[in-house]
RNA sequence: GGGCGGUUAGCUCAGUUGGGAGAGCACUUCGUUUACACCGAAGAGGUCGCCGGUUCGAGCCCGGCACCGCCCACCA
């Protein structure tokens, strides 16, 4: 080490992430080491494809945790040897991106509509190049060990490319049709947009009571919250078990203001329990009713425009207003005619569109769609055959749970960014392929494909699919595991699966781990609307990437947890101990050695088989993904056995220059080093770079510990295990006797084992003679000496005897319990037997 | 309405096939011993949501109840 970084080491006394942080991800970035060859076979590498950031997005607590374990798994594969790829891209999500730049555009006085669709996706590519890459940059903060020289984008041409190519298969295997059909629309947006779009909003309306007189005389008296749907009525219906209706099925109601004659019809759907159970309906606008005509084969009339005005056929009158004005004239005329029957305030939710912000439109239109019962089917057998699993079991419900009864997919958008749909029209004729068709007079379809449609390629799309003799495609696919969050398997997950059935015959990736969505801390949902959002980058400035990463992983479960502040804190302070118990190491360990685990001393032997067991228990959680047991495992072993018992212990021969506590120290920080780089890879890093004598070229590469199962010493836990116990009841009761730190205490013991380690730890000095005993402590009989305050000593044997006797009673008990002894296990009782013999023994040692 | 999950220390969460309840933070006391006060030592704190059952023994298994989340489908 050179005299300017011993002075660094020396001086500084923090761990300090700020600076730090961006010079080693620059180093790993310059070593290369996140770009892998495409070489070797998918079963030799390992790769992931990371869910793919919105590219107008910002990085949120969810991107953090999903980061946070991706590449906990890369480093991990990495340093395995493999040859690992963590595939990076973006998404051009297109209602998203649309509307930030319509925003923009609208602060600059123009609008899409008047720049012209060629000139707007000019715009929104000019945009992409120039904010594009603000999330990809902030992946790199988190520490993200990503193929920043491979990324893609779901707009690239090869991937369009791809997009295409499914679509027209889709279509020629009769998957693919168009139809009109009722469709989430929106009035802001002037499209159609997915179920994943909407948001659900409690609304108070008027549900108001209408009588519709019938054509043999009487009336039918039906409620709604929607009176101006009533312009596109074409049937009433009712319970086919209803008595009270059951005359009048058959016949016609007249509807009322237009005076128009339609059916009353029998429908399991109507609830005779609700309303007046009769149901008026209207096929055009309204998704039940729109499925009951068709049952019923049921004309659909449209009365309502795109743009949320009525259009005709409905009455002139009412023809250019909106839905509430045509509401407000409708119930004014049907009170006119006293056909109002009565009307109250009705809570209920309505979808709102999570875009605009508008209140969803019902409304039929001609749309493509893909039928997703035959593609599903494969899928399902896949995961039910664990050639797909899926961590944990509640999310593995839930798809199969999705997967039954699947619904027909939208594709189609009326957005101008995006996957224009590979269809051409020319009178009634319909073209689609992946080019343009020859001869003249073809229009292309103005609508593009719905976001997800693109993102279900994802994982063999970015490697070169169609072409699957990239050589990416023939090294990284299938991928090993998606991770991601509960909200979109259905919606992604399992549309990945689907289509990587249907087009690769392989599946997309051999697990699938679901994480928790982080919550607030006061459990509602983080989101920017609510103000309950906590910026990740925020945190990465306050306390280090490492310690977010840390706290991240710490805090998650199989199920959705609130954030935690004091987790990030504790990987903040994990950061500093590794810093600082690492200076203590380099600083003071001889740099001549040869580091390796030494076995003349136990306490050596113990913390090399202490080492053993956390190498073991971490790796085997990250590899269960289970990452909160491997953070707190790590902690645990580093903090409390590493640095407060055998830095400790070993603290003097350190100073002495004792060569085998400077092998076994130096060995141990490098495996714990390389245990703990994963979860956090800059301090351990920055550490490794001031070894004397380091194994790789940087820790990022270095082979990751095995487990050595030779190392593990029994014998050596145990006796040290012993040392701790007894070192902490010897304190125990210097604290409650009042003695001073520094005090020395005079003792003895019977055992004929020199304590060295528990002389120097709990500040005692054994000696074969000496005064009279006070007190006996766990075999250790402490003797008089100056300072003692005598009634806190006899207060605190009594203490012990009172609870030792407690112990014996609950052991005599147990034992006396006939059934105990004869249906527990061996063990079991073997164990209580022993329990009770020591307990005894020790209150007959302290005067019974 | 259907499905999934939760209820354990003041807070956030662990708790292996049933065999004496744990961590971090917060709290109390002591401590400036040559890595670290983002530190060290010690301590206090829990009828494991409620009721019943199975068992020699239940936080864990079974039944019921009460709250709280999430997903899907939504009665106009």
């Amino acid at each position: 080490m050179d005299a300017e970084r011993r002075q660094t080491l020396e001086e500084t006394t923090r761990w300090d992430p700020g600076a730090i942080e961006q010079r080693v991800f620059q180093r790993w970035i310059e070593g290369g080491w996140f770009h892998p060859p495409a070489e070797g076979t998918p079963a030799q590498n390992y790769s992931i494809a990371i869910p793919p950031p919105n590219v107008t997005g910002a990085l949120h607590m969810g991107h953090a945790l999903n980061g946070s374990i991706q590449d906990a798994l890369i480093r991990l594969n990495r340093m395995r040897g493999r040859n690992t790829l963590w595939i990076l891209g973006t998404d051009h999500a297109g209602i998203a991106t649309q509307a930030v730049v319509e925003k923009q555009l609208a602060s600059q006085g123009t609008s899409r509509e008047e720049l012209g669709r060629e000139r707007f996706t000019e715009r929104v590519w000019e945009w992409k190049e120039q904010y594009g890459s603000t999330i990809v940059e902030q992946y790199q903060r988190l520490g993200a060990s990503c193929d920043y020289e491979r990324e893609r984008f779901t707009l690239d041409e090869d991937y369009v490319r791809a997009v295409y190519k499914v679509f027209v298969d889709l279509y020629e295997k009769g998957y693919i049709y168009r139809d009109n059909y009722m469709v989430n629309w929106d009035p802001g947006l002037r499209s159609a947009i997915s179920d994943l779009e909407l948001e659900n909003r409690e609304v108070t309306d008027t549900l108001y009571e209408i009588a519709y007189p019938l054509e043999s005389g009487g009336e039918l008296v039906v409620a709604t919250v929607r009176p101006e749907t009533m312009l596109a009525d074409t049937a009433v219906a009712v319970d086919p078990n209803d008595e009270r209706y059951r005359d009048v099925v058959g016949e016609h109601a007249i509807l009322p203001l237009l005076e128009r004659p339609i059916p009353v019809i029998a429908d399991e759907h109507v609830d005779p329990e609700f309303g007046t159970g009769a149901l008026k309906i209207t096929p055009g606008h309204d998704p039940n009713d729109f499925e009951i005509g068709r049952r019923h084969g049921l004309e659909e009339i449209v009365v309502i425009g795109e743009d949320g005005r009525l259009i005709p056929p409905a009455p002139d009158r009412f023809v250019g207003v909106t839905t509430a004005e045509a509401q407000k004239a409708v119930v004014e005329e049907l009170r006119d005619k006293g056909l109002l029957r009565g009307e109250e305030p009705y809570t209920h939710s309505v979808p709102f569109s999570h875009r605009s912000g508008e209140r969803i439109e019902p409304l039929i239109s001609l749309q493509w769609f893909c039928r997703m019962y035959e593609l599903a089917k494969p899928a399902v057998k896949a995961v039910k055959e664990g050639r797909v699993r899926i961590t944990p079991d509640g999310a593995l419900r839930q798809y199969l749970h999705g997967m039954e009864n699947i619904p027909p997919w939208t594709l189609s958008r009326q957005l101008w960014w995006g996957h224009r749909l590979p269809v051409w029209y020319r009178g009634d004729e319909t073209y689609v392929g992946e080019e343009p068709p020859g001869g003249d007079g073809w229009e292309q379809d103005p609508d593009v494909l719905d976001t997800w449609f693109s993102s279900a390629l994802w994982p063999f799309a970015t490697l070169g699919w169609p072409d699957t003799n990239t050589p990416e495609f023939k090294a990284f696919f299938p991928t090993d595991v998606l991770v991601t969050a509960r909200d979109i398997i259905s919606l992604w997950v399992a549309r990945m699966i689907m289509t990587s059935l249907e087009f690769t015959e392989q599946v997309p990736f051999e697990d699938v781990y679901v994480h928790s969505v982080i919550q607030a801390p006061d459990g509602r949902r983080m989101s920017k609307s609510l103000g309950t959002g906590i910026d990740p980058l925020d945190e990465i400035d306050e306390h280090g990437a490492d310690a977010l990463r840390f706290g991240l992983l710490a805090m998650t479960s199989t199920q959705d947890v609130r954030f935690s502040q004091a987790r990030v804190q504790q990987g903040r302070d994990l950061a500093n101990k590794m810093w600082n118990a690492s200076r203590l190491v380099l600083m003071e360990a001889r740099d001549d050695v040869e580091p390796g685990p030494r076995s003349g001393r136990v306490e050596d032997r113990w913390i090399a088989s202490r080492l053993q067991r956390a190498v073991r228990s971490v790796s085997e959680s990250i590899e269960e993904y289970d990452f909160s047991h491997a953070a707190l495992d790590l902690y645990e072993f580093f903090w409390s056995e590493l640095c407060d018992w055998y830095l400790e212990i070993v603290k003097p021969r350190l100073y002495d220059g004792d060569e085998d506590a400077s092998a076994t120290l130096l060995w141990a920080l490098e495996q714990v080093l390389a245990l703990a780089h994963p979860i956090m890879p800059f301090v351990t890093e920055e550490i490794y770079s001031y070894l004397p004598s380091p194994s790789a070229e940087a820790l990022v590469i270095h082979p990751f510990p095995e487990l050595d199962e030779g190392l593990i010493d029994q014998s050596a836990e145990g006796e040290i295990g012993q040392a701790i116990a007894l070192t902490r009841a010897l304190r125990r009761w210097r604290q409650l006797a009042g003695i001073p730190v520094k005090q020395v205490l005079a003792a003895r013991t019977d055992d004929g084992r020199p304590h060295e380690l528990v002389s120097r730890l709990a500040k005692v000095e054994f000696s074969e003679d000496g005064g009279e005993p006070i007190a006996s402590v766990a075999g250790v009989e402490l003797l008089e000496t100056e300072g003692i305050d005598p009634e806190a000593v006899a207060a605190r044997i009594e203490e012990r005897r009172e609870k030792l006797r407690g112990e014996v009673k609950r052991g005599e008990g147990k034992l006396s319990n006939e059934g105990f002894v004869a249906k527990a296990p061996a063990d079991v009782v073997d164990a209580e037997r022993e329990k009770l013999a020591a307990y005894r023994a020790e209150l007959e040692e302290l005067g019974g």
